[in-house]
This record gives structure tokens, C-alpha cells and sequence, in this order.
DNA sequence: TGACTAACGAACCAGTTCGTACATTAGTCG
DNA sequence: CGACTAATGTACGAACTGGTTCGTTAGTCA
């Protein structure tokens, strides 16, 4: 990450590593999530930045071993968020649908970090695949979900029997497809997913969906 | 090996125009899904087809138009797939969920596509855009949705009071995102979205969540 | 202070990539 | 048949791109 230790000295320092990875890391985001992995130039990020090309391979040796590290940041943004999450005060449905609309917030907060993951997925996931970082972290998200599912189901409010992942990626699902598929959808359908004044429609469908799935009478199959 | 070199065609052409242009479009659907948009190799295309780089440039235009093109017929077939729905004089709640089977399976089937539509909202949809074809067409899957969900809403069977895109945005991004991120998301959770032995489980969650969404009682709000 | 090292910059290079100029041939039609 | 056009192949090049070489400077510490 780019949290290398702060050196004393304060005020605008000319030489600092850690600033200079960090200002790389910002523009090699933007960049790659603006064009893609093999779109994205190295050239063009060095230019923005106040540094050259030549501190990108200083610091992380190649354009592949960069994008894994704008992988690596962007990850543990959301795995911070998630952390902070706070819903298990409420009563098991409010909590879900608490926690559906932070992810929500939080797919619409960051469309970068969509881009990127979507980017990866084009790739297969190779750049994870070879991070050590990311491939031992979990979600903090899932747990919270198992511990709302375990009190939802133990109170008889959930009568689908669920597992976290699954239901993890039916909120996902919705908040990822909203914004990564915008353009394309309202090309197609013309209708702008991440238009401002439908922003509570779609929060609020996300939920009603999540809940009803979860207390639905599976009886009537 | 078998065929060097044959002078005199028996079948098929030598120089047919429609053959070519099509398999440019093949080996360029495969190229561009497989490394993007700009990670994909215009000289690679040519070298998998039994024609030259000239002929793309000949046909197409550039690497820009042939994206456009291959766009273009990628859709053309699931507007097919989808003008050939026929669910309709199934009762609505089985309506629905036999459409989004349909919707899930050809998501599954169809892999490249997906990773088409990926790339193309990684470029904002501009294609799309510049197409005078893809601007204009609708989804005849939309039509079908609305059908049902009228009658459905008549039987007194649907309380949801969901509008047809919004239901097929839905449908589509449970699909979509299965498909679309089973890396990432197999790398990070473990769990194999696409695995064979789990197809019926999503297929019926899929269903089992529209279904519940449609038939809830809203009055719990 | 002066040597030593981390941090940095400019210029350069080798391989690649889209696109094209030029030459040629298969098929068709009068 | 012979001219004419659509279709095709070869070879090449200008621009770009990731990565490197070589040299410089700021900061630190003995």
C-alpha cells in the first residue's frame, strides 16, 4: 500500500517517497479506469503526475505490477467501509436493507473502483490472482451478513435459507450492473440508471427486492 | 498436411466477400472479448483468418468500425434469441420466471458477449453511439415483459407496481454480473459463480427473488 | 563536513501497432 | 474472348510504447 512510513519533516518536502507513490497511485487510477489496462499509457500517467516515468518503475517495476497496486488501494477502500459498517443495532431486516443501501452508496460513490473491477475481470483476474495482498483478504460485508442472517433466521423473520456469498452477490449485483452497465443501458434503453432524481427508486427497489427474497413464503413454489 | 495448396475450389469460393467479412467478424469477436478493446491486436485478427489485414481495412474501415461491427452483430443476436420468447401463455408469475431463465441461460451461453458489453461501457458506450444501427433498436424482450406485467398486475398477482425496464435491469443484472465477475469474485470469495453444480441453485434464486419482489406485500414498509 | 544512499530526471531504445501504397488476380459481363 | 471491377496479398513505414541507461541531487549520518 502507500502508506510507507511518514518521515518527520513536514512542510513541502522536494524528495518524498511516500508522497510520490501515492500522487503515481491517484493518476494510475484514473488513468487505467479511463482506458482500460492496455489502453492506459504510462506515459500519460507519469505526464500527470509531478514525477516521470522513470519513478513508476522506481517504485513498482512495471505497468503490470502497477495496475495490481491500484487494485490493491482500491480494495482496501471499500474493505475500510465495510468495516465501519454499523447495522447490527437493528432489528434483522432493517439491517439488511441498511446494509444493501450502503453498498448502494458506496457502488455509486466510487464508480473508479467499478471500472477497475471490471477492467480485472476482462483479465481474468490475473493481477489478484497474483497479489498476495488480495488473495487472503476477506470481507468484513460477509461476516456481518452471516450474523444477520443467523438472528434473522433464529427470530423466523428469513425464510429463505441463504448463504452470505450468495446474498452478497445479489446486492452486488444490482449496485455493480447500475453503474457499470450505465452507458450501454441507456444507450440501448434510454434510461440513465445513475440519473440523480432516480437515485431513491432504484435504492429503495434494491432493498424491497433483497427483503422480499429473504421473508417470501418459499411454500407457494 | 491435408490441404497445401488447392488450385481449383470445389465448394466453396476463393474470393467471397460475405465469407471473409464474416469470418473477420468471428476471429474479431474472439480477439476483442478476450483483451479489450485496445489490448486487442489487429494483426492478431488477420493472422487467424484466412485473409489479410488488408481485408479488414477493406471491409471495415479501421480497428474502431470493426468494433462497432462486431458490436453490432452481438446484439443482433440476442435480439433474435429474444424476439423468439414464448412464455406468454404461461400464467404471468410463470411468465416472469421462465423469461429470466431465459435471460440466465443466455447469459451463460454466451460469455463473449457479456465481455463485449463490458468493454464497451469501460469506452462509455461511444460505439453504440456512433452506430445509426444500435441506436434504433429496441428489445423485444421489453415488450414481452410489459405484457406480462400488465396481465399480471390485472390478476391482482403482482403488488409491485415495477416498471418493465427497471424489472429487466433486474433480471439482467443478477445475469450479468455472474458472468461478468465470476473472476474477481471467485477470487476473493472462493466461490465459483459459474460452476456447473451451481447453475440450479442461481437459476432458481434468480427466480425465486423476482418472483418474491413482484408478489410482496409492500403494505410492511 | 564529507561520504554515502535514496530519490529523481532526461534522453534514449528496441519492439510493436495501426494503417497504407502498390501490385495482382478471380470473376463477370458486354 | 477481353475489358473491367471487386477482391486480395505483400511489404513497408511512421508513430507510439513500455522499459532502460546514465547521470544528478537532496538528505542523512558517521
Amino acid at each position: 500500500m502507500t502508506t510507507v512510513d511518514e518521515p518527520a519533516r513536514s512542510g513541502g518536502r522536494l524528495r518524498d517517497a511516500a508522497r510520490t507513490r501515492a500522487e503515481i497511485l491517484d493518476v494510475a487510477t484514473a488513468e487505467f479506469a479511463r482506458a482500460g489496462y492496455a489502453g492506459a499509457r504510462v506515459d500519460e500517467i507519469a505526464a500527470r503526475t509531478r514525477t516521470t516515468k522513470r519513478m513508476i518503475y522506481y517504485y513498482f517495476g512495471g505497468k503490470e505490477q502497477l495496475f495490481t497496486a491500484v487494485l490493491e488501494r482500491a480494495y482496501s477502500v471499500i474493505r475500510q467501509a465495510e468495516q465501519e459498517l454499523d447495522v447490527e443495532h437493528l432489528d434483522p431486516v432493517a439491517a439488511i436493507r441498511r446494509l444493501a443501501e450502503l453498498t448502494f452508496d458506496h457502488h455509486e460513490a466510487h464508480p473508479d473502483f467499478i471500472r477497475l473491477v471490471s477492467i480485472e475481470n476482462i483479465h481474468e483476474a490475473e493481477h489478484i490472482a497474483a497479489s498476495e495482498e488480495l488473495g487472503r483478504i476477506g470481507s468484513p460485508a460477509l461476516e456481518v451478513i452471516r450474523r444477520i442472517l443467523a438472528s434473522g433466521r433464529k427470530a423466523g423473520l428469513f425464510t429463505a435459507d441463504v448463504d452470505a456469498v450468495d446474498l452478497h452477490a445479489m446486492i452486488s449485483s444490482f449496485c455493480f450492473f447500475r453503474v457499470a452497465n450505465r452507458h450501454t443501458f441507456g444507450a440501448l434503453f434510454g434510461r440513465d440508471l445513475v440519473a440523480a432524481d432516480q437515485r431513491e427508486h432504484y435504492r429503495t427497489m434494491l432493498g424491497d427486492m433483497v427483503i422480499a427474497y429473504l421473508t417470501a413464503d418459499r411454500a407457494s413454489d
